[in-house]
DNA sequence: AATATTAGTATTATTTTTCATACTTACACA
DNA sequence: TGTGTAAGTATGAAAAATAATACTAATATT
């Protein structure tokens, strides 16, 4: 009785058939939301400097280029998570807030900058594990 | 007076010099390690069937491919977040849990799942904003 | 008349992710 | 002797994400 192609095993330990698809998790849809490489930074920003502009966000968040900020928050716009305000001048100026549905990632976000700060000081500190 | 760029507006609405910086933004760390097309969908399922086995979730995560979870998996093992077990039977049975720090994942995940249900009925409704 | 400004768009390259496929190991069982 | 099993590796191809660069519009200021 060496390996676990036994009755006694396969009887204790019944595969559990929970089945998890990429289009029902609730978990997934949230992250192609916010996945990628800007969408939660941007979030942060807005979060943190509404409302923003297209330019004072380019300078603030570190190492975007224009065409992938332009597109972020178009993607950003369409989920319904920011919205975006023209105003008629010259030069332009847009601004950009979060709306009411983008106000309720705030739990996501605010446990995400928590856990993140301690995440870290995990990986600072060696991650022994 | 049809233009912003008169000394009253830059005096009202001075820029936030906030800086975003990928490589500081906590945010961004966690979307370091949660993102991906595969990680928060492992997360979840291992967080519902743990201990899981390496076969388990090749079957119960809907379109992964073998080499994707292998690489998955090693990458939370690195970061931390799941254990991995192996038991020196033939065939070979390997066991994956949350760690004691993975588990500090939980209110993100729980708090992103909430929100991606409700981002689900948004979406059905038609997504008026 | 030339230049600066803001918020973009368009196009092409490069990099990163993900997928598909074939191969491996050690043993049990037919 | 040959086949099945579980948990992988290795390799190259394809797809997706991101970056780099150049361009635009309308007006104000110099």
């Amino acid at each position: 009785m060496k390996n676990n192609t036994n009755i006694e095993n396969q009887e204790d330990k019944p595969e559990k058939k929970i089945i998890f698809d990429e289009n029902s998790c609730p978990v997934t849809a949230t992250m192609k939301v916010l996945g990628g490489k800007w969408k939660a930074i941007l979030i942060n920003a807005i979060y943190h400097t509404s409302p923003a502009r297209f330019g004072e966000l380019k300078r603030s968040v570190k190492g975007i280029t224009q065409s992938m900020l332009t597109q972020q928050l178009r993607e950003l716009e369409d989920d319904g998570i920011i919205s975006r305000k023209i105003y008629a001048e010259i030069p332009p100026r847009v601004e950009y807030t979060l709306t009411e549905f983008g106000l309720t990632l705030s739990p996501i976000i605010l446990s995400m900058a928590k856990w993140g700060k301690e995440y870290r000081i995990k990986k600072q500190n060696g991650m022994k594990h």
